[in-house]
DNA sequence: TATCAGAATGACGCTGCAGTTATATACCTC
DNA sequence: GAGGTATATAACTGCAGCGTCATTCTGATA
């Protein structure tokens, strides 16, 4: 009564849960998207996004634990890239639900759920 | 220099980052993922589950509201299935991903990044 | 109408986590 | 080594949101 038929162990959804939930941030977003168009350093990143220094390294910190960036130390600086590309391919389709879902509200119109 | 120079509004960053969200919950996967197999009630939603009655209620009830899932109420119960196909989609990358790294790092092991 | 099952809602406590301030560390240049 | 820039970290605060308990609402059935 109480059982899960199909087979999808906790500590998966709580692995997946996890991952969506780095992306579940929009300054975070915000930053994979300016690494999107290549390797940056700490500063850029702050000056790109508006976010405090600190806290832009803690997230960056964050992504990395998790396999999202990379980082390569240059001289003074660390420079951070994108290790795992399917950040985009999830994002595109959320864009796109998000646009369909758009178009059919604006054409229909109305009728709830 | 604040200037961010790829066009992402933050509006939309935090309309992304809010469906990454819904995804970032166990029992929200663990209920999308009972919806997979078709529509079910609340009640088989809780016995599937093992989440309470009301908290299974306020999970579908956000997941609606953000347009995941659609209600039917049929005569004493409501029944509950998946109004956005592309939750699937996404999920199965992110799976993707997961299993693609857990290979590297059990063939490579090591090097953090 | 009374009663019962299914589902939704309100109020509350607790935890996780984003952001800040202050400080520490690393590296480069002089 | 001194001083400056770049980055990381620690401690703290505030808030969002998950789960629970209690209650309410809805529809079916007697």
């Amino acid at each position: 009564m109480t059982e899960n038929n199909d087979v999808m162990p906790d500590e998966m959804l709580e692995l997946i849960a996890q991952r969506f939930r780095l992306l579940s941030d929009p300054m975070r977003l915000k930053i994979l998207h300016q690494l999107q168009s290549g390797e940056k350093s700490v500063t850029e990143l702050v000056n790109n996004t508006g976010a405090s220094q600190p806290n832009v390294s803690k997230h960056l910190s964050t992504l990395r634990t998790h396999g999202l960036v990379k980082r390569r130390q240059q001289g003074n600086m660390a420079l951070f890239s994108i290790a795992a590309p399917f950040i985009f391919d999830v994002c595109e389709i959320v864009c796109d639900s998000m646009k369909t879902e758009w178009e059919q509200r604006s054409s229909l119109l109305g009728q709830p759920n």
